[in-house]
DNA sequence: GATAATTTGTTTGATCCCCAAACAATCTCC
DNA sequence: GGAGATTGTTTGGGGATCAAACAAATTATC
């Protein structure tokens, strides 16, 4: 692909392009972050033949830790609609990874739970999350991490806030 | 909506939910403040009676600051496939806020511009975005912010060069 | 200078995420 | 027991994303 200036006649872009006041907006800088590492978090799964995203990741182990949980409840903790859910456990539970389980006292619940194969897929998943978790922050210290997560964390409850 | 405990019968979650390893994943922590900051920045677009996305404003700014930039130029500035920009392009085109123009000396690309009043428009988005940035760091210092892009470009620059 | 290769913008097709509204089944509350 | 709320699902409507194919136009090659 052309990498190079490739000598763009007319609408000057070998010049680096001039993004005014983008790169000192928080948002600006965090969607593209964001973006970034979702990225690299594709790429190593793909790298590693394991086909899942950040979401169903964190939907995996929100049902391991939580055994039972209903979709309502998934939902809530994930912050999105119920109806999105649908087709996201559809999939999962396809891929023999998690089951719908009637609740024994509400029958309009389901209790979701991992199958044997989904537990062992996580045990999986969540080593190649441990080895992407090393990658996006290998210029940083445990304490700069650290900090990184308490920021994120303090911005995330201020744009709740209103 | 009910924010109360609610009873619920069985799949005990009354209790707060385990959220595992995922609190020190930087990925999660990141994933979630990234939504937050969006739904804040569509609530105050919203509130003031102005529609735009985060994606919008930029590729705005990128072309007020590029005049005559191209499709191709504006997709690799943005990161995402060119064929993915037309219909942005079109909507906001469809908006009156920026034109396709012929280039003059290329005659497979157009030279992108905003309109007289989508430059209007984009003082006004501009203002609203300032307002937004100040609410979702409203309890960090001018410190803390800078810290926190640096350390954002930090993991950015990590998560790309692999 | 003529032909081949590349670039650009567009269309089409395929996934995917998201929400809102409506619906049947089920539960809760009075 | 009946009214009202909750749960999961379906349907409908936006968008975002990429890949592949194409025509038009520009470069590169000979």
């Amino acid at each position: 692909m052309g990498r190079l200036p490739a000598k763009t006649a007319s609408p000057g872009l070998a010049t680096k392009l001039d993004r005014g006041v983008l790169p000192t907006l928080l948002g600006y800088v965090l969607r593209r972050a964001q973006s970034a590492v979702f990225a690299n978090f594709a790429s190593t799964f793909a790298t590693a033949g394991a086909a899942l995203t950040p979401g169903e990741f964190g939907l995996m182990v929100l049902v391991e830790r939580n055994i039972g949980l209903s979709q309502m409840a998934l939902a809530r903790a994930l912050g999105i609609d119920r109806s999105t859910l649908v087709p996201i456990l559809d999939r999962l539970q396809a891929r023999g990874l998690l089951v719908r389980r009637h609740s024994p006292t509400d029958g309009r619940t389901h209790a979701l739970a991992l199958t044997p194969s989904g537990g062992k897929a996580l045990a999986r998943f969540t080593r190649l999350v441990g080895a992407h978790e090393k990658r996006i922050a290998s210029s940083l210290s445990t304490a700069e991490i650290r900090t990184l997560i308490r920021l994120l964390e303090k911005v995330r409850a201020d744009a709740r806030s209103v």
